[in-house]
DNA sequence: AGATAATAAATCGTATACGATATATATGAC
DNA sequence: GTCATATATATCGTATACGATTTATTATCT
């Protein structure tokens, strides 16, 4: 292996757990495990979740308003939209004063469910058992890093 | 905007900013997006380079030994690697003293890949915007947390 | 040894995720 | 007003990702 003959001042070693993206690619999959149990006696996914807390904050939003908050496309929103519709949690209608855009709306139903698992969010701060300012430290840091490299593959 | 007033402690805001979870899920975004030009001339993606990583670090790897250590499902792993195999990066045979495992082998082919994307791994750290401190700090911060929360949904 | 249990991959169904494209509507040029 | 362009969403194809199940092989129990 010619991997030990690494740059003095930084750690560019292939080993998996020396790539940042890495950490960050499996503290999602950590994450989405263990919001599971939360989620599935509602039906919900991570994804839904998330566009539900987005309309909790701001209702009446497009799909593309949507997508900017959520780093997603249509393509990805459409049907995960259409899925939480069937559910009853939001309504999608077009706008009649620019038939293009459809706006989403959350229902009751899904305010509900938004308020349960916001409930039970106590328990997953506390499986990551961070106390509360190395969690805001590094949720700052996290949306520092995701946003430098939007602005890097942008340009 | 009501989320100024959080609890002293704990930011519990309901914004989507506010949770540390929705800070990885974008995050990881957002690599994937930085990583994007580097892997679309070989037809690669970011599950797939991990699991050359992984394989450069340790050659004749079972599917199940990758799984634990990308985090993966034999169900995820299974056809991903088939298309690994499809492209010439890697061997799948069956091991002859356990007939249940499937060794996995990375080809020369697969190893140059590796290499050449990991030659271009310069301008994903200048994406980061990290100093080498913070990269290492943020990494091993991730990687503290990952463990967390895969111990805390075990029990 | 033979039935049973355990294990490793693979398969199937469903839900993201995205690029490319299609469709419908709105806007601008003239 | 008409045509070209731009915009918003939807659709399609491919690749993760996982739970549940299936299949094949190995280990265990008696």
């Amino acid at each position: 292996m010619k991997n030990q003959e690494k740059s003095p001042q930084l750690e560019l070693a292939a080993s998996l757990p020396d790539f940042l993206c890495f950490a960050v690619y499996s503290t999602n999959l950590a994450f989405h495990r263990a919001y599971k149990p939360l989620f599935e006696e509602l039906g919900l996914t991570y994804p839904q979740y998330a566009t539900l807390v987005a309309l909790n904050e701001e209702d009446d939003q497009t799909v593309s308003q949507l997508g900017e908050k959520l780093l997603l496309e249509s393509s990805t929103l459409t049907p995960l939209l259409k899925r939480l519709e069937a559910a009853g949690y939001v309504t999608r209608q077009r706008d009649s004063r620019d038939e293009r855009q459809v706006r989403i709306n959350i229902t009751a139903q899904g305010r509900a469910v938004f308020d349960q698992v916001f409930c039970g969010r106590d328990a997953i701060i506390d499986a990551t058992g961070l106390d509360p300012e190395a969690y805001v430290r590094l949720q700052r840091d996290l949306i520092k890093l995701r946003d430098n490299l939007l602005a890097a593959s942008r340009k």
